[in-house]
DNA sequence: TCTTGACTTGGACTGAGTCCAATATAGGAT
DNA sequence: ATCCTATATTGGACTCAGTCCAAGTCAAGA
């Protein structure tokens, strides 16, 4: 059993197929999955598994602070299991592809007192947006340069 | 005439009622409209104006860097009328409320050169979530500590 | 093995955003 | 001032991500 799938059920959650499917699909790779991508590899481990069950399940990942939920597009929501390293991302303009990166300071602390207008300020997010190698190369047009990794 | 529409006259654009009208909505406060929001209040000045128009009008006016599109919660893209101050954005996770902010730091020197993966780095969103005095007061759940400046 | 509250399901629904063919018009040309 | 046409607008249909719900299922404690 994996950690992930531990830890929830510390938590008291019941083990349920579905929920087991979601995890080995969050397990693999360090990606950022769509909702409905996590779906599509879900389908194949357990071709019943409904929408509505890894939306489910994604958004409790979420509230426990399992998951991250990306957005770097202002379109899909993106699900980033590596949430247990401070990390933010970069991503191309060209293809999407959306990679995780560490930051040298913690970007709170460019935000002065002044500017903090009485908000408790909890967290923060980076985004860097630029064109990935293979984009530059082949100087695409958006979307054009093959499937990225996201 | 607006210095907003002043250069967009420059650049060859028709000065159509309802491109006038949007302006005028973006011209006014610096707030975070959302598109139907924007379409809401321009149909107060021009009654006919079609959603199509404000949705093709604003993506016009991001591509010519006119107004920054912004998302906050991974849902609705608002706009920012903002776009020639170096700025980035504080939310309250209560209600929603957005501010502009100014950072200390340019953003794109927190990410050291082994961390950008031969990207060519252009651009940088930041965004800091916390809650407003006003939600902390209040002890809000979201949404609930009235209609927020966003 | 039984029981029950938590979980899953499919399908209807919502809301933001896109697309398109028909119509209207800004503004340069005459 | 009028004409002409490329450009802009329109409403309505459509897409797509995400939500909601009532009915059925099942994990796991008793």
């Amino acid at each position: 059993m994996s950690d992930l799938l531990r830890r929830l059920r510390a938590r008291g959650w019941r083990l349920t197929a579905q929920r087991r499917v979601i995890a080995e699909v969050l397990d693999g790779e360090h990606v950022h999955y769509t909702a409905d991508e996590v779906h599509a590899r879900a389908v194949e481990l357990l071709p019943e598994i409904s929408r509505a069950s890894v939306y489910n399940t994604l958004g409790e990942l979420v509230t426990l602070g399992e998951v991250i939920e990306v957005n770097t597009d202002g379109r899909v929501r993106r699900y980033d299991p590596n949430a247990h390293e401070a990390h933010q991302h970069l991503v191309c303009s060209g293809c999407g592809a959306i990679r995780d990166v560490r930051l040298t300071d913690d970007p709170l602390s460019a935000l002065p007192e002044g500017e903090r207008f009485g908000f408790h300020v909890a967290q923060v997010t980076v985004t860097y947006y630029g064109r990935c190698p293979r984009c530059v190369a082949a100087n695409s047009a958006p979307g054009q340069a093959g499937s990225p990794v996201v």
